[in-house]
DNA sequence: CTGAAGTTTATTTTT
DNA sequence: TAAACTTCAG
């Protein structure tokens, strides 16, 4: 087979420049996937290479199951040995491996983004800090940012910037919590997500013949959708690839719409500077949508400064007009979309799987949810609360993680009275306590119980230690499946959901009878060698809702935005075009935000192969209460010749929906009333900002303007330099005399 | 220590 | 709205 042909002649560069630095900058559907899977064939059966010696790493493990499916098809099962995976999942199974190196077990718990909030919160609550200060949330998004640049906690309490950033906002033991958040980590035998990547840089950093290791394992590396890799993640390339230069990237700085997680567009801008003879292809040809579709997302992209130059086309039919449907409220928003999709369906003979919904948030998908269920049209959500969220998955989950792994703090937490035991809350702190001051592991307060507790807590404690025991016992005999069901029934777990016979409580055991029956699969796949819970555990943990399989019934899609890179429907409704919504209103902080909003309207357009519909409503419950939207500011960015609004189809008049009830709305008269919003004046200690304060974006903050800060009031810049990877700006402020703030950190509004 | 009842708060996206 | 948190009586 010629694994060139039916490609166009961008494309077939891309699959042939075998050897040495590539970068192809790919179109929304320009073929970026069939390149891509095309180019590791080609490697394979033209050039010879081992696919054992390939890596191809992706953004989500669905997009990397979906490659592997299509080389299969392509060159047949010896796709499997190559290495194909998301960043997570390839360098946490690398760790597993060389984890001793690092001081960790190599059965070290991966721990989920609740259970580091969980830990940040039991960090700030031990400190006697302020709850409302060290929001779990805010910490952990600083902490993350500092993993994504390789920021360690030592670094970061040394760091003079950092420290007057963190003072500046009011939160100066920021670095004290991220050490103890690393300490507690270590003790758990735990990792968070970032660290599976930081700890791989610490492990090629002072690892040179683990690194060489790799090296030559992985002659050929690729990544895809590059535009979202971060500094931490971008340098492990860079070090696997150092000595065969096979490095290929794939990416579209258009489509870039993680940089709240730490990705970084400059990799893409840097990469040329770090492989000077890169060779640079761009896809530009579209062969998903139609032109008109294609055009609507070029004027979209057009209005962001910060871009590659790109000329996307296509030789597409020039297809529909972009429907744009106005709503009365987000219910009837609902009724619009689902009657849309009903008379589409009859008069084109599409099924429902052609469709897809997307918005920017997932609470949006309940309107929507409820029409679709009036309508009798079988819908799937994709996203949302996880299956592995679930609480009483999680619960489960945990009792096999602490078995499996009992330094494990935030397991132990979750279990240690549930089912209720009789150990309360006080009983679970003065063993955290004792391990604390003894500087011994929890597990050895654990099974000494009555050393640290009194009478009937002792007893209870031990009790559950015993327990605890035997399950290990069962996970080293037995395979997986038959450890978790003893698990299940033995913990009392599973009979405390049985008997809740309410529609919630069936439905949580079912849920728990779904994870049992996914650990049987996984025992009776042969391609797993190792059936042993810690295994599972391992496969599942860098899992999402996005990979579980999902039946494959005719189903119209609802998803975030987010989640819908990468996919393509022949109709597409994009909800929820409102001010505030989309963009988000959490957004709106700089240009950087809002230029990332608009690449997340111009991924949202460019999924649809057909037709686009952009839909909106005047008004909207949100935190339970009818508010007044305003049309979203992107509607009218986009060109007009390529929209047309749609005529009302057969819908209530717009205002009825006072009186119109389907069981939620109007439980009050009073549902237009709109609530100012008083913002609550923080105490502030030293400088009041002005109450509309919004920062600017400071990427071209330069000597002689002047600015204001939310702590030191007012100021004028006196010079701005480049230290590293940060720019720092000296800005002298009227009462506050001169201070240097990292402009990465620091919230700055340009006054003039 | 537990459960009921009342109160607050958050809704941005994901590995 | 709904989950998560707090308070208080037994």
């Amino acid at each position: 087979m010629d694994y060139l042909e039916g490609l166009n002649p961008p494309q077939r560069e891309a699959v042939e420049h075998a050897e040495g630095p590539l970068m192809i900058i790919a179109g929304a559907g320009s073929g970026k996937t069939r390149v891509l899977t095309y180019r590791i064939a080609y490697l394979i059966k033209t050039k010879n290479v081992d696919p054992f010696q390939i890596l191809a790493l992706t953004f989500t493990n669905k997009a990397a199951s979906e490659m592997r499916h299509r080389i299969e098809r392509l060159i047949g099962l010896e796709a499997r040995n190559t290495w194909m995976g998301t960043f997570h999942s390839i360098f946490a199974k690398i760790l597993r491996v060389e984890s001793e190196k690092l001081g960790f077990p190599s059965n070290f718990t991966i721990y989920d983004t609740d259970d580091s909030k969980s830990l940040i919160k039991s960090i700030v609550k031990a400190k006697n800090l302020d709850e409302k200060v060290y929001k779990p949330n805010t910490v952990l998004s600083r902490i993350s940012g500092a993993k994504n640049r390789l920021i360690s906690w030592e670094n970061y309490i040394n760091d003079p910037y950092i420290k007057a950033d963190d003072e500046a906002a009011m939160k100066p033991r920021m670095g004290e919590i991220y050490r103890a958040y690393q300490k507690r980590l270590f003790k758990s035998s735990a990792m968070d997500f970032d660290d599976l990547l930081f700890n791989t840089n610490v492990l090629f950093r002072d690892h040179p013949d683990v690194l060489n290791k790799y090296q030559q394992r992985f002659r050929y590396v690729l990544v895809d959708e590059f535009q979202d890799t971060n500094l931490s993640q971008y340098l492990i390339t860079k070090k696997l690839a150092a000595v065969h230069q096979n490095i290929c990237v794939v990416g579209d700085d258009a489509q870039s719409i993680y940089a709240f997680r730490g990705a970084d567009i400059q990799n893409i801008l840097n990469f040329e500077k770090d492989y000077p003879d890169l060779y640079v292809v761009k896809l530009e040809q579209n062969y998903r949508s139609t032109k008109n579709i294609v055009e609507a997302a070029n004027s979209i992209i057009e209005k962001n400064k910060a871009q590659l130059k790109k000329n996307v086309w296509t030789q597409n039919d020039n297809g529909d007009l972009i429907e744009l449907i106005k709503s009365a409220s987000d219910n009837e928003e609902g009724r619009m979309v689902a009657s849309t999709i009903f008379e589409e369906k009859n008069n084109k003979k599409l099924q429902n799987s052609d469709f897809a919904i997307l918005y920017r948030t997932n609470s949006q998908s309940r309107a929507l949810e409820e029409a679709l269920r009036k309508m009798n049209i079988s819908y799937k959500i994709v996203g949302g609360l996880s299956f592995y969220q679930r609480k009483e998955i999680k619960d489960l989950m945990a009792y096999f993680r602490y078995v499996v792994n009992q330094d494990d703090e935030e397991a132990f937490k979750r279990i240690i009275n549930y089912p209720k035991r009789g150990i309360g809350l006080s009983s679970v702190e003065k063993m955290m306590v004792a391990a604390y001051e003894h500087d011994i592991p929890l597990w050895q307060v654990v099974t000494n119980s009555s050393s640290f507790l009194a009478g009937r807590a002792a007893n209870s404690v031990s009790d559950f230690s015993t327990m605890i025991k035997s399950f290990r016992m069962e996970v080293e005999r037995k395979d997986a499946y038959e450890a978790a069901s003893t698990i299940a029934k033995q913990s009392g777990l599973l009979r405390e959901l049985y008997e809740d016979k309410t529609i919630e409580g069936l439905n949580r055991y079912e849920n728990v009878q779904e994870l049992l029956n996914a650990i049987k699969e996984y025992v009776d796949n042969p391609d797993n060698e190792d059936k042993n819970l810690g295994a599972f555990l391992q496969e599942i943990a860098l899992l999402t809702d996005n990979d579980r399989d999902k039946d494959e019934m005719d189903a119209v899609t609802l998803m975030t935005i987010h989640s819908s890179k990468g996919l393509e429907f022949r109709q597409v409704f994009v909800v929820g075009m409102e001010e505030d919504l989309f963009p988000s209103q959490m957004m709106m902080q700089s240009r950087e935000d809002l230029e990332e909003e608009r690449r997340l309207f111009y991924v949202a357009s460019t999924r649809a192969m057909e037709k686009l519909y952009f839909s909106y409503a005047i008004t909207r419950y949100r935190f339970g209460r009818l508010l007044d939207c305003e049309k979203s500011r992107f509607l009218d960015e986009v060109d007009p010749n390529c929209i047309r609004v749609t005529k009302r189809r057969g819908q209530q008049p717009i205002g009825d929906h006072f009186g119109q009830s389907n069981g939620r709305e109007g439980k009050s008269g009073f549902v237009g009333l709109k609530t100012p919003s008083v913002r609550k004046n923080t105490t502030a200690k030293v400088y009041t900002p002005s109450p509309d304060f919004k920062p600017s974006n400071t990427n071209n903050l330069a000597a002689g303007m002047k600015v204001e800060h939310p702590k030191f009031g007012y100021g004028k810049v006196l010079k701005v330099e480049i230290e590293g990877l940060n720019k720092k700006a000296t800005i002298g402020f009227d009462n506050f005399g001169e201070k240097t703030l990292l402009l990465s950190f620091a919230k700055l509004r340009i006054v003039e």
